[in-house]
DNA sequence: AATGAATGAGCCTTCATTCAT
DNA sequence: AATGAATGAAGGCTCATTCAT
């Protein structure tokens, strides 16, 4: 039952040179043979570890995935109201700090092209899209509560944001420049505002 | 004696027969021999007509484009205060009227990635982005003026804004559903509202 | 029975635009659509005026071998014995005076390796090789007749000066340089010489 | 448990078969594919072992090179004056032996037309011209030195030999015949001796 | 576990040639 | 005579995948 130790660390060095590869070229053009080189390995092993290519690119969304998660969990850390939380789970997204990864956000650009192609990418996206709007229209439906708003809206609102943040995304990968260096965060921390309505002065 | 020529007729032919191609199968698994076929004709007239299969995927931008001018001014037509041109600019994108196309929601988010990785695609998709985000913010600025608004407020908005279209954009072909059925222009509007304060009555 | 004029005018115009295509692009690269531009016609007409762009190909090895007809013709009028007649000769190859062309050197290279392929080109190439043998020793033979040489060596002698001449022909045109510039006729000369002895002193 | 490297005797059996199609096709149409067949390999291996059809090209003019110097070395073995290494060079270029290659010579000719126009194929063969013509002049200084000729004729009778011996190579794949049969190189040796002045008696 | 060779299918593109006008 | 469109057959090259070692 012993697992070869090194099973895990070389899939998942192999998925992070997906990830810097596809990141330049989208995913058609990324070859097996670019991907190994980046991952210092050869063409031969990338197989070896992954039955297809498109295995790989499964493991890279979950990868993906997990990094978004992770950023929302330590973003969360100090959240002490819905309110904040919300902005957790926008700055996961869109914040530019020390962790940011500009490769990440444009992987989920093209990973979207490939989702809209490839049956079951398309199916393992939509199931995180729905996860996703999930953990939103709690946070929503929280922020209002606390602000005695309508919570009825919840659900329009988390769209409403869901939309605009994978749109940010997508405009900070292709147009950098068109939102303001960096400001993507902030954007839609004022169009939040806009829609949840002013915060209140926690006494 | 001199043949006809059908220059202009046989690239529209195949920039929308593309345009169909693209969106089941994004663009690189969009074959010139499939496009041709699409189209009905041979690969060889394809290259005859244009230098290379980029040059096809420039035109269909340009024809993207086009199609979202025509859909906006018609959507305009009737508008007759700053708000209403606002939401025309948002159905002209998202509406799903008769006229609606869904694949070419799906080729802009084709064209996103491409924009992405190759060089020029990525210079003209950016013009455009920038082209659409000027009329955004007039429309924006226009709307906030009427309203009494800060107009100093209109850039973010505008961005907020156009992401959101993009996202709603993205959302719609990748996961449809997740955004209730033919309403990505109605929660456009909702959020159009929250952003902007509520209308006024036009006495 | 009235010839279209230009029926001839045009199928000159159409081989000299091969040659000038030809000499920088071989006969392969050189297709009937550049040939045709840089005669300033289309495509379809090359094919009006000639049957296959291989007939375009000998009519141009015609057309070579006329210039070169020509040239010596010139060069021989002074000509006043068998060694002047013998420089003219050679001039007619390698001079580099006002009405050389280099492009035609390079056809001439290129033409060599379309004969050891084609084989109607290569019999083509071959008789005109034949011709110019002929006459190249009967040059000789003139003029160690004239010296008083040994006439039984004149076939050896011819076939080396033609060895020569081809083989300048072509270091010009790959090598240039390497012949010192525009030498290549008064090296070849010097070459005669040596074979034939000192020129006599005609008083 | 890695799988031996075979590389180097690849790529020298591809170069061998497309030295044996080249010499029948000419460059242009030898296709790859034939290439492959000749060697009895497929043609997405030749891409393996080469990046290009044209890097084949190059490493071929490189085998034709090295014949010509093996030969060389071969013949000037027993070369026991300045006369016999220059008679060296001349066979090494164009004696009939048994080691004699006509597919070779053929090749010579139809690369001399690539050198004329790819830029590095161009390169690479004025790089081995003057390789030739510095040994050549070396050669010639030498016999005339021990002739007590005149050493400042040696460029010029260098360069004169080193057409001719081009020329006859040119000859000798084109218009076999023209040269009485395998004499090419005797006539060769024939200029030589009548450039140089005859051969001193060596007691 | 790992390597490097090998395959086979498919892709973009070029091009000589034909043809309707 | 002339044009411009159209075709069909390659051709060079890439690449995911398999496999012997």
């Amino acid at each position: 039952m012993a697992r070869r130790p090194n099973r895990t660390a070389r899939r998942a060095q192999i998925v992070e040179a997906m990830l810097r590869v596809m990141a330049a070229r989208g995913y058609e053009r990324s070859s097996v043979a670019a991907i190994a080189e980046e991952a210092g390995l050869t063409p031969g092993l990338v197989h070896y570890h992954f039955r297809s290519k498109e295995e790989v690119l499964r493991a890279l969304l979950e990868h993906l995935e997990a990094i978004l998660e992770e950023r929302f969990v330590r973003f969360s850390r100090g959240a002490a109201n819905p309110r904040d939380r919300l902005a957790a789970f926008v700055d996961a997204h869109l914040a530019r700090d020390a962790s940011a990864r500009p490769e990440a956000v444009a992987c989920w650009v093209a990973l979207g092209t490939e989702a809209l192609t490839r049956e079951d990418i398309g199916a393992a996206y939509r199931d995180m899209v729905g996860r996703h709007l999930a953990v939103l229209q709690g946070l929503v439906r929280d922020a209002l509560d606390a602000a005695a708003g309508d919570v009825a809206r919840a659900p329009a609102i988390a769209a409403g944001l869901y939309a605009a943040i994978e749109g940010a995304f997508r405009l900070a990968a292709i147009a950098p420049g068109v939102i303001p260096e960096g400001s993507a965060a902030s954007t839609l921390h004022a169009m939040t505002d806009g829609l949840l309505g002013p915060r209140e002065e926690t006494p």
